[in-house]
DNA sequence: ATAAGAACGAGACTTAGTCTTATCATGGCT
DNA sequence: AGCCATGATAAGACTAAGTCTCGTTCTTAT
């Protein structure tokens, strides 16, 4: 189960970057090991509280993903909804990225072998050592496009 | 001179859009009619407070923002800078994209056939009618990426 | 000129995210 | 085992972007 194998390397990296155990890292790796897209921080902190499995403080869940984030073992996903959200990365992985409903705020992932190459080439072509990217495209899902249909039920 | 058209459009299309005119819109559609790239709301509120031109209050930015992108006037620019940026929107014009320097929040305007091409092909693949995308590549500008080597000054 | 309604300003309010500080846990060391 | 240094955590004050409300002012059609 690569979820698991997530949760392994993760706790590896930390190690090897000098970082002590602790329970509240463990449940936010183990939340996000089980989850496959993108969460916000406070969906993490509710999550955490509802599952009675342990409460996190928020401070330390932002702190958590930032961790994370340097030893590049969570991306940020930037959605436009006024918060941002984290996903777990591995190793392999194809890169993936993700549509959004403008309606209903769902999430949703996607991978295109093709805009990965129009963004490899324009990153050598561009006056800035790109790091990252993470593209975001915004629309109606089915059910939000039929509501908007329907000013006559 | 594309600004001043722009300016001209906008006014045409509030007016079919059955509003008046007021002289904070009016600044604020000259302000963004100068600027060739991205502004936040706040900084288009203090622009226009240190202008002496007029100064703008900051729920009509907001407002006014709001109705220019209903309008097709302005787009959002999501930056993952902790606030959305806006710029103008012209008919014709090629749509670009921005690059942002994480080191010092740099924000540039490029453009890509490929990669429109890419993500038309995508949208016509995917269970969400896309209604707009905005990409944002993120790295470090030459001057960032010298600083990051200046570790021994 | 007047009235209807749009535009505007001021500031209270909400909330994602940051920062501070005190307390707690961990693991090395004697 | 007991102590101590250091990193991890909790609680909540704080910052700032963005929203909301409501009373006032300005536009424009008649």
């Amino acid at each position: 189960m690569s979820s698991s194998s997530w949760i392994d390397r993760a706790h590896a990296l930390l190690a090897a970057d000098g970082r002590k155990r602790g329970g509240a890292r463990t449940a936010v790796l183990e939340l996000l090991g089980g989850e496959s897209c993108a969460l916000t921080a406070v969906e993490i902190e509710d999550a955490l509280r509802a599952q009675s499995s342990r409460a996190v403080s928020r401070a330390s869940v932002y702190r958590i993903l930032d961790q994370l984030e340097c030893l590049g073992l969570v991306q940020r996903v930037e959605t436009g909804q006024a918060m941002v959200r984290y996903e777990r990365v591995h190793e392999h992985d194809e890169h993936h990225h993700h549509l959004v409903c403008d309606g209903c705020g769902l999430v949703m992932p996607f991978s295109d072998a093709g805009l990965e190459r129009a963004i490899r080439s324009i990153s050598e072509r561009v006056p800035l050592s790109v790091s990252e990217h993470e593209i975001v495209l915004h629309g109606a899902c089915p059910d939000c496009r039929d509501v908007e249909g329907e000013h006559h039920t």
